[in-house]
DNA sequence: GGTGAGCTTCTTTAC
DNA sequence: GAAGCTCACC
């Protein structure tokens, strides 16, 4: 049953609709039900509706809810897509429109930087990368060309950035590459200036639905606007109070702004919340009370008031991953509960590895979602390098890589006179690598290697247009050498083993998935490592930002100390607010139990350092909080049982595991 | 041109 | 404390 709310919400299917949506106040539920509503009442077709999500996690949860609430093929060809898929897959389609060439790359943040690197004069340190770095990012996330950066420059710095940006965007131009940024920017420019083809994509979308639109930056909402045209058929659900990205370019003042662009917009309020006991959410809201608000919501729920929060002191980090596992362990026989129930939460995602340690050790099975972690890996690079470089042949970032990996004779002073001569034909390296006139000016032993080279990814080229993705990245680990060089440097160790598997897993991906290798290959850059596999019934380790949309029934916040939660760069950057509403999300994701832990403790950079509470556990209201120290006024029976549990699960693991 | 010992640096958060 | 990088050697 819907609330009334609710029901407004989904009901109002013409023109332009904001959801304010409180934590747990059942915003997927409205999304999700309002495409089965927009289905069902034949107003619009599932190919006509698309949901927008920020994460892959998001995208991959709703895609289950709304598996779920539609039955049978009436979902067929909806759109459930992260913005950045949605801009990659408007590339694709329109690639000629935008100046690309089919099979164009997809810059990760890594090449990306790259790129900027080498632009920079020679010897720049880090922090003019980094400063550089986030001013053609910030640019590109306001939908600013170089020009447009240049002319927005306010400081000698910006224009220099605006200079640069300039060289970056000709390099990928010329690399037949986009960057993330891009994906957003780029559509976005061919909707605002093309009137035919924005009238072909509102054809196509005919509503849209945006998911945490809290999150959208400068550029997204322009897309939006874009895509939606006159006719402004859209629902955005959001909360301002869960807005946590405002680093990476997201403006909270789109929530107004909507409003101003748009007269007629309908507002629904969601303040009843579904998912807390009432304990955590009083506690949540009084967190929260400390940001200024200027619509404040009143969050109220008819659940009972739950368990204390417990707020546990430890000695240093890894007691504390042991203390966490333990605890989750013994929840989880005591009350016969599925492991994925319980979900442990922090700041960064370092903070993993004493938890795996501690889950590994009492064989607990455990899903670490994060980041981009297998694409990251070596060798999944390599190998997705090969692939690009199939695609695209003027993709130089993906010729550096796969050129060396594996080793074949071929380094610096070869690649720089390669570069040079490339430079002066005005050629990519991997086209420059083909040409004989420019072979023969190579020392002859590198020179020979890199024509045996150019001719196993010409072949392989020549036959991608006939195989699916799967079966050419079959033929480039067959051919490449990638698994034989591996063998070679790591032995038949687990080293290898786990490498191994990982390129098997990348193919695991490729299998069945129909579009054009290039295509693919484009996709599977945005994805991250958890977005395919299915965790199934395992304890779930996560960041506070992956964490947002989702929720558990117990959950383990750790690492509550000033400098992490708050984060001492946010902190220095005057980021406090952002950071008390990551310290909200994560309070709000538990439905019942709700703990936090902090240490005395912990080891940075390799040496132990002292670490104070975090500022916002004083924040917490002492009605609603049952705090454990390290040496626990825990009832003792109540320690007593946790030991037993403890060791009888103890025993049956080194019974179950002899041998 | 490839390799390994010793040096530095590093931690937000994500597409 | 580990991963990544530089420089000296094969």
């Amino acid at each position: 049953m819907l609330n009334p709310q609710q029901r407004a919400a989904v009901d109002t299917t013409e023109g332009p609709v904001l959801v304010l949506a409180g934590a747990g106040s059942g915003k997927t539920r409205v999304i999700t039900e309002k495409i089965a509503h927009l289905i069902a009442t034949g107003r619009v077709a599932a190919k006509h509706i698309a949901a927008i999500t920020f994460t892959n996690k998001a995208a991959k949860e709703m895609r289950e809810r709304v598996a779920k609430r539609i039955k049978g093929d009436a979902a067929e060809g909806l759109t459930v897509c992260t913005f950045h898929s949605m801009g990659l897959k408007i590339l694709q389609i329109e690639h000629e429109a935008a100046g690309l060439r089919r099979g164009f790359s997809v810059f990760d943040a890594d090449d990306s930087a790259a790129q900027i690197r080498d632009l920079l004069p020679k010897g720049a340190d880090r922090d003019t990368l980094e400063s550089v770095k986030a001013l053609i990012s910030r640019a590109k996330n306001e939908g600013l060309d170089p020009e447009g950066a240049a002319a927005a420059a306010q400081s000698p710095r910006e224009r220099e950035a605006a200079d640069i940006y300039g060289h970056y965007q000709r390099r990928l131009s010329a690399f037949n590459a986009v960057d993330f940024d891009d994906l957003i920017r780029l559509p976005l420019k061919l909707l605002e200036e093309n009137a035919d083809l924005a009238g072909g994509w509102r054809e196509r979308l005919r509503y849209l639905l945006v998911d945490e639109y809290q999150d959208t930056n400068g550029a997204q909402y322009r897309l939006l606007k874009a895509l939606a045209g006159p006719k402004a058929n859209f629902t955005c659900v959001g909360d301002d109070d869960q807005s946590i990205y405002a680093w990476r370019g997201a403006d909270p003042e789109n929530i107004m702004r909507l409003g101003r662009d748009f007269p007629q917009l309908r507002v629904i309020t969601l303040e009843q919340n579904y998912r807390c006991a009432r304990r955590i959410l009083r506690a949540a809201n009084a967190v929260i009370a400390n940001n200024p608000h200027e619509h404040p919501k009143q969050l109220w729920s008819e659940h009972d008031d739950g368990p204390p929060i417990r707020v546990v002191e430890c000695d240093n980090n890894e007691q504390e991953a042991e203390r966490v596992a333990a605890e989750i362990a013994f929840q989880q026989e005591r009350d016969k509960r599925p492991w994925h129930d319980f979900a442990i939460l922090f700041r960064g995602n370092h903070q993993s590895k004493p938890l795996e340690k501690a889950l590994q050790m009492l064989r607990v099975p455990y899903h670490l979602s994060g980041g981009t972690a297998f694409l990251d890996r070596g060798e999944v690079k390599d190998a997705m390098a090969w692939l690009r470089l199939i695609a695209n042949p003027d993709d130089d970032a993906a010729f550096l890589r796969a050129v060396g990996a594996p080793k074949r004779e071929i380094g610096q002073t070869t690649l720089a006179k390669l570069s040079e001569l490339a430079g002066q034909l005005h050629l990519s390296l991997g086209r420059a690598a083909e040409r004989t006139d420019v072979v023969s000016r190579l020392a002859s032993r590198p020179g020979a290697a890199l024509d045996g080279f150019t001719r196993l990814v010409h072949e392989l080229r020549s036959q991608a247009g006939r195989l699916t993705a799967a079966d050419l990245y079959r033929q480039v680990i067959e051919h490449s050498g990638l698994l034989p060089a591996l063998r070679a440097e790591h032995g038949e160790g687990p080293a290898y083993q786990r490498r191994r598997e990982n390129l098997e897993e990348l193919a695991n991906w490729l299998d069945g998935e129909r579009a054009s290798p290039g295509d693919l290959v484009a996709q599977l850059s945005l994805l991250s490592h958890s977005d395919r596999d299915n965790p199934g019934n395992t304890v779930r380790l996560m960041s506070l930002h992956a964490a947002k949309g989702l929720e558990f029934h117990a959950v383990f916040m750790i690492g509550a100390e000033d400098g992490l939660l708050p984060h001492q760069a946010s902190l220095d950057e005057g980021r406090l607010e952002e950071e008390r509403r990551l310290m909200y999300v994560g309070m709000t994701r538990a439905k019942r139990l709700l703990q936090i832990s902090h240490s005395r403790r912990a080891r940075r950079y390799g040496e132990l350092v002292k670490l104070e509470p975090s500022r916002f556990l004083a924040e917490l209201p002492d009605a609603e909080v049952h705090r454990i120290g390290d040496n626990s006024e825990q009832d003792q029976s109540e320690k007593q049982v946790r030991a037993e549990t403890h060791m009888a699960r103890i025993a049956a693991l080194l019974g179950g595991d002899a041998g």
